[in-house]
DNA sequence: CGCAGACTTGAAGATTATCAACCACCGTGG
DNA sequence: CCACGGTGGTTGATAATCTTCAAGTCTGCG
């Protein structure tokens, strides 16, 4: 991928800090996404060549596995985002792996390197990026701290809804996901069978339904008020903060693609 | 504080991503510290006035307060470590409180997005900056998530000396520390009521003795052993990596003034 | 069919929280 | 000087939360 099209991929007005999925639907990046079939290691822990990934479409997990041989899911970053690696984690420690179909775009260090000492405005842009994923581990930190697992998996419900509804991914009363039970226990900090009793309940209680790959929210302010979401650390309207510095020059000239619940 | 000054100040080399306490112990940045008595909350939760605080001495915590009446300690930056508010929290999300006496320097965001503006290098070791701060998150989460309040505890004890060890803040055998328990606890996710009984335990095991506001450790490699720590996520030898950008005209020319454990 | 993966349920046990005292230290005011 | 209150730390008893073990069910698929 040449600098110029990294550039006019930036130029093309950004989402807050993922991008416009349209711009990610188009092959305009010039480079022709990989793609995988489900459960795939595309990025394996201890891989420390850097680089850029930009996921197309799918569903993808960050996780690291511990010498106990536990597993932590530290992110699902959807379509639209854009993961650094290893810069991201604690040096290679990660592995990315594939949870439905997906297409990924993968940028080289190098390339994207040179890109930015051109273009320095760039990096700008992918601090803020890196600050808004910082945001999502510190409110998951404070959920897993400080929530129960039924407070905990309700807030997490919800913010998969908010970052699928930017990425217009979700219908009038859900969204379509392909996590396993595992996986959500992977990501909350539980064990399946805890989580599952924890579904049972919320489903009981009338708030959600997480089944068969589909979650209904059944009363989301109810499920709002229980978790205590607030969806200001997603980032959305970014209007405030250091990074406006250089993405300043480039000025969303039209409104991002998304849909939002209202709260 | 002027641009040249702001420069001046990252051109005087940085340890990985801290400054070198050096750095930061004369008052090179042109302006003067803030100095601030013990339990000041110095930045309170809702302000959204993007600033940078760097800290000269002492030690601070960045906190969050729910709606419940719980706080949770986000991380507890050391001297030399660099803060970006709000862009690092939820957006002004968060509470910045001095622990003990502190000095700290304080940069309006208006400065510093123009400094950055006329020299974009800054902004690749800025988030080069966050993205640890990122990687220590993703640390305690998967800390939070996959070890017990034993191994947990433990972990963050040698997290802390290390952190001090790199800006020279420790003795042979330990250091001192002014956190309560009730402050450990909030930042590990527990009772101060557990956390007392861990560090009972961690003493009776002859691993770590935290008392009196001093760290000592009785058995370190037993502590590694049973925390399963790797100091990686730490990045003290940040050799790889996309920020390696702009970053890179400012080569290194001497070591950081650190001292670091034998692990 | 028969197998494998995901999900479900029950029972028992470990971990951690909550409630309720109590001690020790320290600075303050009488 | 001592009584006093406040904060931080300690301990025990009990309860809630979550995990582990064990045994299923359901469903899709070769």
């Amino acid at each position: 991928m040449s600098e110029q099209t990294l550039l006019q991929f930036v130029k093309s007005p950004p989402i807050c800090v993922s991008l416009s999925i349209a711009d990610v639907d188009s092959d305009f990046l010039g480079i022709t996404p990989k793609h995988y079939p489900p459960d795939t290691v595309f990025d394996r822990q201890g891989d420390t060549r850097p680089r850029v990934f930009i996921i197309k479409s799918g569903w993808v997990c960050i996780s690291r596995h511990l010498s106990n041989g536990n597993r932590q899911i530290i992110d699902v970053p959807l379509a639209g985002d854009v993961l650094f690696i290893p810069s991201l984690d604690g040096g290679g420690a990660n592995s990315l792996t594939s949870l439905s179909e997906v297409s990924v775009f993968e940028i080289s260090g190098q390339v994207f390197r040179k890109a930015l000492d051109r273009h320095p405005m760039l990096s700008a842009l992918f601090s803020r990026i890196i600050a808004r994923q910082h945001s999502i581990a510190v409110e998951r930190l404070t959920s897993v701290c400080r929530r129960n697992a039924l407070e905990r998996t309700a807030h997490y419900l919800l913010e998969l809804g908010e970052r699928l509804g930017a990425a217009g991914a979700i219908t009038e009363h859900g969204y379509s996901c392909p996590l396993t039970q595992h996986d959500l226990a992977d990501v909350l900090g539980l064990t399946q069978i805890h989580i599952n009793r924890i579904l049972r309940e919320l489903r009981e209680r009338e708030l959600v339904s997480f089944r068969a790959g589909t979650v209904e929210f059944l009363s989301r302010p109810k499920l709002v008020n229980l978790a205590g979401f607030e969806g200001g650390y997603l980032h959305y309207n970014w209007t405030y903060g250091l990074h406006q510095i250089g993405a300043s020059r480039q000025a969303s000239h039209h409104p991002p693609a998304r849909k939002t619940f209202k709260t």
